[in-house]
DNA sequence: CACAATGGTGAACATTTGTATAAATTAGTG
DNA sequence: CACTAATTTATACAAATGTTCACCATTGTG
């Protein structure tokens, strides 16, 4: 994982790259490079590349414009957090530097997925509060045992544990004074997959 | 938020542009669209391409090669999942359709940010369960009642609620079981601002 | 010092790419 | 049918772009 040491001028260069990738939306071309850094030939901006990608940073299509992209590794920078360590560990601020990402935006597959701002206290003991999103994979089935968002017969949508029982479904509250719901026609609308909460 | 509809010849080109985009990181040029679409000539694409940008999901910029960008609008898409609502609400999934989206790669800014495992129970009580990720922001102060990580006289880093009083630090968990640590150098290294939980 | 690595200049060339104009085709609609 | 909008072909041109070759300057190193 530790990439090879970039040269000032390297590191200018790819910085540019970046910013203008995430600006734009598309990465410069050569002459674009040559402007920014007043090279007065793109083939001093050649050498850079070819030393860019030779070290793990970019990669590139010969002959195609704009077909500079940040490798994998590089890319997720700009969508994770450094995944520094457990908090109950030893010297935390020194690691944080070269260690791996949690990437957000990849944690949960996006088809057929969507969140839920959750209501009431029904599950705070599964330490899902009020205000909390909940990640919801779109399901008709589940198991035993997890936490579904489903229809009452009534037509209420709502958060509870997934108990299938002999002749009915008991939809567990997470909440020591909340009762369970015991029903016949519940329906799965989907499976509670994650947990987002964002303070203040 | 409702967009024009699009003609089927519209759409196609339009998910090949997304998907492109997304699979190599830039975009396609009109040529590379026009041979995609078995197109013998470049002006067919550009037609389509102001339409779409007159419906308002891609824009690009003249005389640059790969401009094409999705429109923010779009582009959250990729990121975001809908936001379909409260879980107490009714009809729910007529609303998924076509509702806000919550964009969690930019939910909490990347600068000084970083996420740590949680071990312990210490916070159970504030709905941060073992295994949860909390978001962090780096930091040397804290206000009273925040989740901050510090950092005690022995090295060690804890996940606590910050209660400064009058001679010392309250470091107090969230837990009935567990005692405040009071001190006088705790440190704080970063206050929490959001939580992830994944299941499986 | 000789040498290699880095960081450029300059000019020339072949494609790629965006753009413009004119016209043909198809499909739907009053 | 006449008409319009959407779709595509055809051709041509100007500009942008990637590539290559030859060469120069600086800096650090054995």
């Amino acid at each position: 994982m530790l990439q090879e040491k970039l040269t000032k001028r390297q590191q200018v260069i790819f910085d540019f790259i970046r910013s203008r990738i995430e600006e734009c939306g598309y990465g410069p071309t050569i002459r674009e490079i040559a402007e920014e850094m007043n090279f007065k030939s793109p083939n001093g901006v050649m050498c850079h590349l070819t030393a860019l990608q030779k070290k793990g940073l970019i990669n590139r299509t010969n002959n195609k414009s704009r077909s500079i992209v940040l490798t994998d590794q590089v890319a997720q920078e700009l969508n994770g957090f450094p995944l520094a360590g457990r908090v109950a560990a030893g010297a935390l601020m020194e690691a944080i530097e070269q260690t791996e990402r949690l990437d957000v935006a990849n944690l949960w597959p996006k088809k057929g997925t969507y969140v839920l701002e959750v209501e009431g206290e029904s599950m705070i003991d599964a330490q899902i509060a009020p205000g909390d999103y909940v990640v919801v994979k779109r399901r008709h089935t589940a198991s035993k045992g997890d936490i579904v968002v489903a229809r009452t017969s009534e037509g209420e949508a709502t958060l509870k544990y997934w108990f299938p029982e002999k002749n009915r479904i008991r939809l567990q509250p997470a909440n020591s004074t909340m009762k369970p719901i015991y029903t016949r026609d519940a329906k799965v609308i989907g499976v509670v997959i994650g947990v987002i909460r964002n303070y203040g």
